[in-house]
DNA sequence: GATGAATGAGAGTTCATTCAT
DNA sequence: AATGAATGAACTCTCATTCAT
């Protein structure tokens, strides 16, 4: 593996450790579900012994809490970003969204989040709240704020804007369960953005004015 | 015992206790998740012993799978006679399934079965299977013949069955979740069968052929 | 060992239980100190399985708690009856308390209790107010009344009551400790009745009133 | 490491090390006995790092030692010379080894020391084995060989003289224990050197031959 | 059919101790 | 001389499961 020298058994990446940490749990809960992952199989995930694992978490429940803060806020800030970005341009703010949750979509570990923290949802009410305040909420309200512009301008028919923005992000979010969920069962899924596109295209249709009356 | 003598005050319903034990392990996993809920609860909530559970199920794992097993097919059989029963009737056939979904949405206990089943995904894969087979796999199926009709009938336009199909069936299953994950954090809302309706709405109006074109 | 019968190899003596447990606390506790002795000795020592304790016990502290409760409050209200019962008689009260004394030194298993309470005193602070409260300021108290009343009535000369209790008190309470701290290493003490003896006369002498003038 | 250079603002004192060491050990062996302290603490109360301690001491149950050895030592000598200083005047010896106590008593952490031996005594038998013969025995010794001496010069009673040296040590042992133990828990009570006058009062008075007949 | 009692096999966590630097 | 990083071995405690009754 290192030709030129004997190689410490052991080298110092002192600042990267807490992040493997969280790689090598993030793979274990996504493989095993929370509480069927045992420390020890995250410490020998990355090479290190349980006991190591509290220099750098003081508990099995602080990793995962520190993985799904760790992981979401730089998620949410890009989305916020992407909206704020397609201000007026409806359409164009619909699709920036959408893209970014391709982006999401495409990254596997990134794509588990979500699904860990729903399905432990029972057991930590709190990460579950967290996660709706910071992503769910934040994405519903961008995307009927968009919708409702969309209508004011005349481009979408008087929907509901809420209900509207559900029926475009469902199909998105339970794609990402079914890849992993059914992973195998179903015949090849379409990549992501293929995802993304019929369904906006269905969406756009769905809530569009009747442009074609003359 | 003795069929002759005089009924005794209370029968001892010997034949309900299996259910009782699944209804009681459905609540408790409902409400703390598959892994930690403790045999002693599942025992304490239908008033048997720990031991007891045993006489009914071999494992932990069964009683899971015999929940699964035992309250799916009832639905899965019900859904499939609403599909056939309106046959030549694609937008009645969808709304049978919707109505369905209502129904089932409508009782808590049905409603949190699949959210279970996904929840333990990855560390029942075969139930997961399972359950995707008999239950997602044949409401797609269901539901893409009715729009492959619907297309050929030129009800609908020419769109792609089985994404059309996840468009409509998505933002039903999301609700459930939303419904249970998020109990409480979200304003108040709106009954299953309001949600049906609008979803229906807004998919029928995206895959609308253009009827007004003269 | 059993002649007679197969002998089941599980004896009930359901009620016993907890009370073995705690003599078997007693017993390692006494032999290692409480932070030294593992759950798997007590365990061992009255022939459960570690888990079984738990039944008994919610925390190894509980088993601390209970055994100090449990095994101190026989003793106090014995030493209690005792003093009541000599009531006028100064002295015959004295050696009432004392008497009881010897009889607690001479139950190894009871005598190690305060030396138990005592050496982990820093670490439960509360179990040591509880013995404080219970065994020692009500001995003191007990005590130095008598004292007083010795004074009053023109034994005793007009010393300090707590400090000549404390006089009396403490060769005893050292007395305890030696026998075990220092087993072994002092030639063979006297028996507890013997420098029980030589202690109350002794102090006797030392608060005398001079009977002697003339 | 360079004797002309100019000065260094502070020195290391490299030899004051150990001593540090065992202080930071003694106080938090008294504050939460040997066990419930962890390296950790120790290294901390003395600005060192956990492997650092071990450049001083090979282990845990050393420093313990070292601690007892180390500061008893002195106590032992100084003790010692008390005593024979005060040769042919018994009570005048008598007083000094009472005097030796109050100094004891008054330095919290010398008198700390006798405590946790005794406390630890079960699970460092030969440390109480040290104690006693560096300590008690002496002590014991002393103590009955000036009272054998008050004895033969017809100032005392004929008494046993261990018994007797037991009663006049046992009290002043006790205080120790009780300000530390019991720390807060009983009034406010008297200063070392008050407790050892009244002790020496009484003890005087209990052993004194009759000089009032004439 | 039912259970109180018991346990084996771990779980997460802690800590004295070591080692490369 | 000193330390940050690491760990092995132990700890307390839990739980699905069993068994004698």
């Amino acid at each position: 593996m290192n030709r030129t020298a004997p190689l410490p058994r052991w080298r110092r990446r002192p600042d990267a450790r807490p992040d493997e940490v969280l790689d090598a749990a993030l793979d274990a809960f996504m493989a095993h579900g929370y509480a069927a992952t045992r420390m020890e199989d995250v410490a020998r995930a990355c090479g290190l012994s349980k006991a190591a694992l509290y220099l750098y978490f003081p508990s099995k429940e602080a990793i995962f809490r520190a993985l799904v803060a760790g992981r979401l806020q730089p998620l949410r800030d890009a989305a916020e970003t992407a909206v704020a970005a397609a201000n007026e341009d409806v359409v164009g703010g619909l699709r920036a969204i959408i893209g970014f949750w391709v982006k999401v979509a495409d990254d596997e570990r990134l794509a588990a989040l979500p699904r860990l923290v729903l399905s432990e949802a029972a057991q930590f009410p709190e990460i579950a709240a967290a996660y709706h305040e910071m992503m769910v909420a934040r994405a519903s309200q961008a995307i009927s704020g968009l919708i409702g512009r969309g209508i004011a301008q005349g481009l979408f028919r008087p929907v509901d804007p809420e209900a509207a923005a559900r029926m475009l992000l469902a199909p998105l979010a339970m794609d990402l369960w079914r890849r992993n969920a059914f992973a195998g069962l179903e015949p090849a899924s379409r990549s992501p953005s293929e995802v993304a596109e019929m369904t906006l295209d269905l969406f756009l249709k769905g809530v569009a004015a009747r442009q074609d009356r003359p």
